[in-house]
DNA sequence: CGGCAATGTCGCAGGACTGTCGCAGGTAGG
DNA sequence: CCTACCTGCGACAGTCCTGCGACATTGCCG
C-alpha cells in the first residue's frame, strides 16, 4: 500500500531534500509552501502524514497545526529550526504528534514517520468503496455481495476482483494481475488469469457468456465496467 | 481520570526527578529498575505510558521495547543519553512511539507524554458491548453467557472469543489471533487456532458442524456473524 | 473466405485448507 | 499422590481450490 506524505515547507532546498528521501522510502509526496495551500491539499488528498515547518510565510505553522487538528486525525510532525523547548511544548500542545528540529538526520525523520504511520494505521478501515454496479466488496469480511446477496468466492478470486474494481474501469494486463495477485515475477505462465476470469464471470455475471461487468479488452487484458 | 506512567530507569537520581515531575502533573507513577521488572509490571498494572531508558542492567532497553510491543499497544517513550541518530532509528523501529534524549527538559517531556496519551485515548469510549447474538462476554468476570446461561470456557478460549467479537464481524487471520492472543511472533506453528475454534464451536454453537456464529472464511481466517 | 492469434469453456487431478478427534504432557487444586 | 482440566500436537478425511491442457469460439487481417 502506497502511503502519502505531505510536506509544508517554504524553503526550496529543504523541501527537495525531504522529497528525495521520502520518495526513496517509497512514499508518494505532496508539497505545499504555505499553510493555506497545505490546508487545501490535506482536504483534497487526505495524506497519511503531514510534515509542517513552523516558520511559514503568512499563516504560522502552529495555526496550521491547530486547523488541521480541528478537522482531521492525520498524524502531524513539526519539522523546524525552532529548537527552544518552549516551542516544542507549544507545538505538541497545538496538536502535533511529534517534533523534530533542524538540522534533522534523514534516517531519524524517516523512522519517526514510520512510527506515526504504524500508530495511525491501526484503526484503518475507511478505504475506498469497492463497488461496481450490483457488485460490492467487503474487505473486512472478505465477502463479495451481488445485489445484496453474498457470493462465495475463493481467496484469489477475491483479490483479483478487488484489484479490478480498485482500478475503476482501467484495463489491467494479465501481467499486472499476475504480479499484484499471484506475486509472480512475471514468469510467463499459461492462462491462469483467463481461467480465473472465466470462473469469476460464472459467479458475478447474469449471462457469463456475454459479460456486462467484467469485460475483455482484446490484446490488453481485462477491466471492469466503468 | 488518573493516568499511570511507568518509568523503567536504573539511575536513582533521574528516576526521582521523573517521579517528581510526573506526580506534579497528576500522574500515578510506577517504577522499575530493570527490564524484567518492567515487563511484569506492565502486564500487571497496564500503565497508560511507559518511559524506558536504553542503558539498563541486564536486558537492554531495546529488547524491553520489543517485548512490550509484542503484547501491548501501550505508548512507549524512550528516554536515554544515547543521542546518536542511529540509536533513535533503532529505538523507533523496535516499536517505541517517541524518543527523547538526556539531558531532557522536563516541560518538553511532559508535553510529549500528553501527546501520547491524547492519541492513545482517542478510540476509548467506555467499554463496548461484547455480544454477538445469544453470546455475551463479561470481561470483569471472564465469563461467557449463552442465552443467559453461563458457558465454561478456558482462559485462551475467552481471549479468542473476545478478540473475534471485538472485531465486529471482520475477518481475523490465524496469524492475527496468534499474535494477539498467544503472543507468538508468528512462528510457524501448526493448527492451534483451528483446534481452538473447533473447541469453541462445540461450546457456543447449536450445531457445531454447521456454525452460525463463528464462521470460517476459507483462505482468510475466522469471523463472527455480523 | 481461409489463416492466425487471442480468448472462452470445461474437465481433471494434485494439492491446499479446514474439520475432527484422540493423545499426552503440563498445571492447579484437593 | 491423584484428579480434572487445559492445551498443543499430529493424523486422517472430506471439501474446495487451482493450475493445466485440450478443444471450441471469436476477432482480426490479408
Amino acid at each position: 500500500m502506497i502511503r502519502t506524505v505531505m510536506v509544508v515547507e517554504d524553503d526550496d532546498a529543504i523541501r527537495m531534500v525531504l522529497r528525495t528521501n521520502l520518495e526513496d522510502e517509497g512514499y508518494r509526496v505532496l508539497e505545499a509552501t504555505t499553510a493555506e495551500q497545505g490546508l487545501v491539499i490535506v482536504q483534497d488528498e487526505q495524506p497519511d502524514v503531514v510534515l509542517v515547518d513552523l516558520r511559514l510565510p503568512g499563516i504560522h505553522g502552529l495555526d496550521l497545526v491547530r486547523s488541521l487538528r480541528a478537522t482531521s486525525q492525520v498524524p502531524i510532525i513539526i519539522v523546524t529550526a525552532q529548537t527552544d523547548s518552549h516551542d516544542v511544548v507549544a507545538g505538541l500542545e497545538a496538536g502535533a504528534d511529534d517534533y523534530v528540529t533542524k538540522p534533522f538526520v534523514a534516517k531519524e525523520l524517516m523512522a519517526r514517520i514510520r512510527t506515526q504511520l504504524r500508530r495511525s494505521s491501526q484503526p484503518e478501515e475507511g478505504e475506498e468503496e469497492l463497488t461496481c454496479g450490483p457488485i460490492e466488496l467487503h474487505p473486512d469480511t472478505a465477502e463479495v455481495m451481488r445485489n445484496g446477496e453474498p457470493v462465495p468466492v475463493s481467496r484469489i478470486e477475491f483479490f483479483v476482483l478487488a484489484e479490478l474494481i480498485g482500478a475503476k474501469g482501467r484495463v489491467l494486463s494479465r501481467d499486472h494481475l499476475l504480479r499484484k495477485v499471484w506475486g509472480y515475477g512475471n514468469a510467463g505462465d499459461g492462462r491462469v488469469v483467463d481461467n480465473l476470469i472465466y470462473r469469476l464471470r460464472n459467479k458475478i455475471e447474469d449471462d457469463p457468456a456475454n459479460p456486462e461487468l467484467l469485460l475483455t479488452v482484446r490484446g490488453f487484458g481485462y477491466r471492469m465496467k466503468a
